[in-house]
DNA sequence: ATACTTCTATACCGGTCGGTACATCACACT
DNA sequence: AGTGTGATGTACCGACCGGTATAGAAGTAT
């Protein structure tokens, strides 16, 4: 069935089963159960497993770059929207559960022996300090964030501390520090 | 051939294995061809699959601590010691290959379904910030780092930017802002 | 009602997985 | 030389993998 609204919530579906097990830790009948949609369709639908797993990491990319633009806009400043979004990510029980970034398992999982998740991925970070550096650049102009470096820089530190931190968080490794952390990092955006 | 030395060499070749494809992504085929050991030796060695990526773990955070500790140790002061080994952990270059960090690639990987693995992850996790702290704490004696946080911050802190960094540096998503970024988390350790 | 078309689901394919039974072989001791 | 012992490698096991051929069900036009 190619309606298009039953394959948005089937990849839906796919993006939470990749997102729990992985690529490989996922297999077509967990697909099949999950999605209620037996193997010859999900092939008819998208192909392949991993076009199917593509499929999925793109609505994850194009789902966290809305979520995060979003973040950002909805605050009265540019530099009050960096500081709300990056609490937030940072921040160790406030997304749904501690499943880290879709983006990074698949980094990590695939990138290096998969050209086409390797691309998506780095379309998907790229995207991610873009969205950023724009931020960063308007709190610039704002002169609510030092100017001394580029936007680039700081935008790149910002996703970096994020990922860091979602990665420690899945390990269970962090003990609270997660909001002093974020704070700290934030301390770097001031001005000197 | 129960001798520790070959025990010990085989373990390096396993773990190199582990590191590059996972633990999915690495067959018991691959792993007899690599170690030039047949099956049944591995198994009488080591038991399980299951239990010879344990082992591998265990080098691994041996081997990393211990890096970490001389590493921080090898320089004229605390606070140096801290500054070259952040450097050279964050920097993209600095590591053989961009294999990024196995305790990272095992957090992901099984962590969630993996009691053992979660628990000897934490373990790593939990003994790399040990030893920042033991750095950090010796630095704000000599007044090298900033004594209004707690060094478990601090350390924490560092470990989250260098494990974010060697996300990044796997994605290939860094443009050379390493060396850069690694600067700018460090001023966060001067007094104010 | 019947013939035709379209989508679904069962059943199966070759291949590979982790793990093991067993035959073989090298070697120490008498 | 003969015999016992322990490690090695081959060959195999059932289970499961991703993927597909094909039978069956549901709906429509006539």
């Amino acid at each position: 069935m190619p309606r298009k609204i039953e394959k948005d919530a089937a990849l839906e579906h796919a993006l939470t089963l990749f997102w729990d097990h992985g690529y490989r830790g996922t297999s077509m009948d967990m697909l099949t159960s999950t999605l209620g949609v037996e193997k010859p369709s999900i092939y008819a639908s998208f192909g392949s497993k991993q076009a199917l797993y593509l499929a999925a990491l793109a609505q994850y990319r194009s789902w966290l770059i809305g979520w995060v633009q979003r973040s950002l806009r909805d605050a009265p400043s540019a530099r009050a929207g960096i500081d709300r979004t990056v609490r937030l990510m940072m921040a160790r029980s406030s997304r749904k559960s501690r499943k880290g970034c879709f983006a990074t398992n698949s980094a990590l999982e695939l990138a290096d022996h998969d050209p086409l998740v390797l691309k998506e991925v780095r379309t998907t970070f790229a995207q991610l300090v873009a969205v950023f550096v724009t931020a960063v650049q308007a709190a610039q102009a704002d002169g609510d964030v030092r100017s001394d470096r580029a936007p680039q820089l700081l935008a790149q530190l910002l996703v970096n501390a994020i990922e860091g931190a979602r990665i420690m968080e899945k390990s269970r490794a962090v003990n609270g520090h997660g909001a002093a952390m974020a704070d700290l990092i934030l301390c770097l955006l001031d001005r000197h």
